[in-house]
DNA sequence: CACTCGCTGTCACTAAGTGACATCTAGTGC
DNA sequence: GCACTAGATGTCACTTAGTGACAGCGAGTG
């Protein structure tokens, strides 16, 4: 599913080290040697895949990002969310790759409060999944990508889900409650129903 | 106008000239060293004031939209957000230190597309707004600030007066386009009330 | 006046991040 | 099979971002 060109997945697979260090050592604690060693390339290589340390993360948290935005790229227009999620969530959240690097991305979430760089690299994952939102929305809503409500409607959405895995992140770790996948969805489709500027998520057609 | 304290003051001034020469001469061939020969401040001192190069715009992109929080924390009950904003932003935007930073805050977000570092600077101030607004949107709604959909409006809420903010700027500064207050707020009041996922537009008491 | 206390400058230092160039590797054409 | 190219990587010297430690300075406060 979704597998991107050879340098993004060399990438990912070096944020994946990067965010296991970051969870174990804490940001501060944790050099770009330690994240190229880790990753068993050079330290040049990392500063060549990203611009700056918080980025290293931003392609773990970008995957379920966008890979939910993908899932939602499918979402036949004869489908309410309830109705389509319903059905896709459970295949989807079975996706071993998925997990691993949802928990991965869980374990980021949670450490926000302590960690302001990490925050910004959240944001940014979640600005790259909005842009992939645009055309989705725009899909559904029958209108065009530059049409300002379409971005509004994208922006909304991408607020609703952040803010569901940031609340269900921190509830994980931090609360110690376990939430079913269940759960999640229900919380999920709520939020996004709420927060949907355009009728997108019944039925279109 | 809500000046806070003597430090956030001198971060704010600092921030200013930050803002103006990664405005002149770019992000990335403006060094720490510049910015404190033009803030008139050692290195040190920047780098004690911010976490990092890109940080050193975020107080003058926060205080755009927190005045703007602010503004609507005085937002009467009794009142919607078209009767608010139609008395009482012509006397915000005549504000002359609010006018400067306002500038310097909307040529920032033009070039956002080319410095993706301050990209990230502008969506953590808007985080900081996001977290004022939760106040606002829990008081006018009457609800504690730690309810899931107060969270959720006050994120929705947000991401509409990033747009709006983010478009005006393109607009104004890439595509030449005049923009009167009016024609600024009536885009942000529309914008408001589509994303609002709670009744608080119109007046609540 | 003495006495904190919080802020700033200086300076030496570590770590983040870049430039330049050699090398390796995966195609691609023959 | 071989030669060739283009893009990715490693090495190493380098610049700049960012920190630690300590000394001074200035505004309260008793």
């Amino acid at each position: 599913m979704t597998d991107g060109s050879r340098l993004e997945d060399a990438r990912l697979d070096v944020s994946r080290h990067a965010a296991r260090l970051f969870w174990e050592k804490g940001f501060d604690a944790t050099s770009g040697d330690d994240i190229a060693a880790a990753a068993g390339i050079s330290t040049r290589t990392v500063w060549r895949y990203f611009r700056s340390k918080e980025a290293c993360v931003e392609p773990v948290l970008k995957v379920s990002e966008l890979r939910f935005a993908a899932l939602l790229g499918q979402w036949p227009k004869t489908e309410s969310i309830d109705q389509f999620l319903a059905r896709s969530m459970t295949a989807f959240v079975s996706d071993d790759a998925f997990v691993r690097d949802s928990i991965a991305a869980v374990r980021i979430l949670a450490i926000l409060h302590r960690e302001p760089a990490l925050r910004s690299a959240w944001l940014m994952a979640c600005h790259a999944a909005e842009m992939e939102l645009i055309g989705v929305v725009a899909d559904r809503a029958a209108r065009t990508a530059d049409d300002f409500e379409v971005r509004l409607c994208a922006a909304a959405i991408t607020a609703a889900m952040r803010l569901v895995d940031e609340e269900i992140s921190a509830a994980v770790i931090n609360g110690g409650i376990h939430v079913t996948s269940e759960e999640a969805t229900a919380r999920i489709i709520s939020a996004i129903r709420a927060a949907a500027t355009l009728p997108i998520c019944d039925a279109v057609a």
